[in-house]
DNA sequence: GCCAGTTCTGCAATCGTTTGCATCAATGTT
DNA sequence: AACATTGATGCAAACGATTGCAGAACTGGC
């Protein structure tokens, strides 16, 4: 069907080997058949079969990328970073959707490892830890966004007590007082972290915790539409909000709307991780990015530093944190109309119509 | 390092070829050997090597997805959808990203066979034809969403025509009589095809086309706005606007917001194709529902069929049209005051704040 | 012109499977 | 009891590459 080595090599009237010698330029032939082969196997259009290759090396040119799904904004941006990086580098990226389910996971990680990936970037689901441990011996991990506390694996997170603690100052310095929180499970490490970066903030700012106003749970737009209820329901009602849960960013931004509350002039919303339609939203709605692009780039970095180190790339490092940013955008306002009256980043919003 | 075919031989104290057709259940070794291999297999951990046995058989139990991007919505689910089925029959998905670039496809097809796999559902850019006509006699192929004229490739697409023409008419059915059209470009076929659904309803409702009403270009969010701002400053401005071009509805969106335009009241607003969030949207958008799950499914099931007939899975059929679905929410009025005043299935709206 | 040293090339084994063919034992037939 | 038939097994050759080892060809020094 495609042509072989063997092909080509007859074609040139010499033995295979000498045909894969000077293919693959192990500089143990002589100049001129080297070139001499390049050139007929360019002719002849032969392309080495990765499968074979494979049987005999070990490798397979496959690197597998394991996320929950591609719903989420960030999984979408890190899938398309480490296929271009990879791509640039010879290997093809397996991309698969774990669901955030053990079994699923688990199931995936055997077909990964049958077919002798050569790499792998994964986002745990935290339940499979002694697997993964095991695969680790044959295949270079790196963990993604979330460590496996089973595992002492690489791991490149974002750096989420920082986003938590950025997004919260810039909300106190804009007069914020009471500041709502919507954060995820606190089984899972942001989830924890998050709320950390709030109270440090909060901490320092020398602003009492209030826990009414701290609302954490397992995310789907509901339960954010309905936690955001319950801060907008309080008899104190907080001037901000800051949603640090982009699933549930969907529901608060519904209950907002449904209660016809103007953002920013009736309450400031500052959310966790950015969706591309957020600065079409009107307002565009601010945000902390959590560097999707930079998470992506530093665990395909990171990874590839362990294939080429063959088994001991073992730098010492065990977790890379990836700094977040404040995306200022027209959802946040200044409140403190008595100390500070300078009018705030954000315009002043719907009443008169932008003319565009 | 992992167990072979040649350890559980071993192990049984039978030959590798014996073994070999136990475990795969040729049906040509005995039930007790069958039994016993089976068993001896489990217990040594034995996982066939995909790789080995790919050399051999030709196969690879890899089927590619080959879309344009991750951030449509729709490829999304389609991704989701053809991962589940085929994870399902042991088939491992290899999503690659094109980003809609003719070089880039070229390249990913020439990997893609390289590595022998055993299927491919390509969103073709409808620039390497060519290629594609050439693979096709070494892989079975099916194209999704989008036809490549240059081929003959059996290919599932979305009914654009009928879901435009729905659409439409739903509106025209709502009373609407001067409907804005902003679509995708018309050198590629869902461009047309939908213009001429829109058409269609039009002329069946015996309205005269306004080309003033029809704003077409290659979309991104900023062109979605500026053809938007068009149609609201026209002398005349329509009472409905059908963005049928999902890289559009953010720029219109925006546009609409920033005017204080309210949805529906002054304006009726429907979007082709669904975003997870416009459920979410207050008020929630309206639809023309492309069946992206049904075209993947559909996709599938001819690849799966073309895989199993061997080369001649060739039924005559060419060309499958999956059937759009009006979704009906929120954004969408009825506005014939005097012949129809029943109300609208949307609700009244902003004015008073609905307490939830 | 011969020999040691260096390059280059080819033979053949190997990776882990599958599979055509031959072998062999067991069974049934006469 | 001899023979044909069937069913289960093993041997060995593939698949398409890579690679250790040995031999061939060339180089230069004497």
């Amino acid at each position: 069907m495609s042509v072989t080595l063997k092909d080509v090599a007859q074609a040139a009237r010499v033995s295979v080997s000498t045909a894969s010698r000077a293919l693959t330029g192990t500089g143990l032939t002589s100049e001129r058949t080297q070139q001499r082969l390049t050139r007929i196997a360019r002719e002849l259009g032969y392309r080495p079969n990765p499968i074979a290759r494979g049987l005999k090396t070990g490798q397979s040119r496959l690197v597998a990328l394991l996320v929950h799904n591609l719903t989420n904004a960030s999984f979408q941006v890190m899938a398309e970073v480490v296929q271009a990086r990879l791509k640039a580098l010879n290997y093809q990226m397996l991309l698969c959707i774990g669901g955030d389910d053990a079994q699923q996971e688990s199931d995936t990680l055997t077909t990964l490892v049958d077919h002798r990936i050569d790499g792998l970037i994964v986002v745990p689901t935290g339940k499979n830890g002694a697997q993964l441990k095991t695969l680790a011996k044959d295949v270079p991990i790196v963990c993604l966004v979330r460590r496996d506390d089973a595992t002492d694996l690489e791991t490149v997170l974002a750096d989420d007590p920082q986003g938590a603690y950025l997004g919260t100052r810039h909300l106190i310095e804009l007069g914020h007082k009471r500041i709502g929180l919507i954060v995820g499970r606190q089984d899972t490490t942001s989830g924890r972290e998050r709320l950390s970066g709030y109270v440090r903030a909060l901490r320092e700012a020398g602003i009492a915790k209030d826990d009414t106003l701290i609302h954490a749970g397992h995310f789907v737009p509901e339960t954010g539409a309905s936690c955001c209820r319950k801060l907008l329901d309080l008899p104190r009602p907080p001037s901000a909000i800051f949603v640090a849960n982009h699933e549930a960013t969907l529901g608060a931004l519904r209950v907002i709307a449904e209660r016809n509350i103007a953002i920013p002039d009736d309450l400031s919303l500052l959310c966790y991780e950015d969706m591309p339609w957020f600065e079409w939203h009107r307002p565009a709605i601010s945000i902390v990015d959590n560097g999707a692009r930079d998470l992506a780039n530093l665990a395909v970095d990171r990874l590839l530093h362990r294939m080429d180190a063959k088994g001991n790339g073992n730098d010492g490092v065990r977790e890379y944190r990836v700094g977040a940013r404040l995306v200022q955008r027209d959802s946040c306002r200044r409140i403190d109309a008595a100390s500070k009256p300078k009018s705030p980043k954000s315009k002043s919003s719907a009443a008169k119509p932008a003319k565009v």
